[in-house]
DNA sequence: TCCATAGTTCGACAATAGTCGAATTATGGT
DNA sequence: ACCATAATTCGACTATTGTCGAACTATGGA
């Protein structure tokens, strides 16, 4: 990943209002949301939303699809897993124990949701 | 994690210059670089580094300590430890094939390095 | 065809962020 | 005490970002 493509997803991430919504569908998974769901969830006008949705589609990080009348938003996780890869990838020159942790940070988070991979 | 918290440490990172600073210093390491020398190498003005490096300070992101006429920064790696626990949290609910792969990243980047961890 | 619903786009405005030159503080050496 | 080096702080200016109301486009149903 360049790194101005990493710091044109961390821009978009680096916002209240965005990094909610991409959680929810970071969590929501492939049938992702409709963006009217989301407003509703989150109590934003939709015309913010649609602006601040474009900012994460713009940046790789969701994808769109028109379902009827809605718009379907899901999180784009190949991006999400490159970024974290940009994002450590000097780490273990340093300090090597920063590296290790990770794992135990992606089996944490499975085990929190009962899961195992 | 906060979830503002978060949002300070990606706007810390959503900006060339400093997340260009803040890999050199996890690269680094444990004995950090000077300010003088991140601004030799970078060509970026002292005032506005110092600038930047107050960000990622504040941010929680970097550490300083001086060390005669020198002030030396280093990566605080527990933070940036949080702060991708704190991404990835989600993940596992929606799709698992996220989280496994994080643990191949962080190995990975310990092969490149040609260490083991 | 007409209407209601779902979202987006546009234009304007206020707030925030980034950079620079100049001045300031702190340290070490003579 | 004086000077040079290292870095920060201050003030001003420009550029960018975020939000909102209003208007617009697209789809599905009567």
């Amino acid at each position: 990943m360049e790194s101005i493509s990493a710091v044109t997803a961390l821009s978009a991430l680096a916002h209240e209002g965005r990094l909610d919504v991409f959680r929810r569908l970071v969590k929501a998974g492939e049938p992702g949301l409709a963006a009217g769901e989301i407003a509703r969830a989150t109590g934003v006008l939709p015309n913010t939303l649609s602006s601040n949705l474009n900012i994460l589609t713009a940046a790789g990080l969701i994808i769109s699809r028109r379902d009827g009348r809605s718009i379907i938003y899901r999180a784009a996780y190949d991006r999400m897993r490159d970024l974290l890869a940009f994002l450590v990838a000097d780490c273990c020159g340093g300090e090597p124990q920063v590296c290790a942790p990770l794992a135990a940070i992606a089996s944490q988070a499975c085990a929190a949701e009962g899961r195992s991979c």
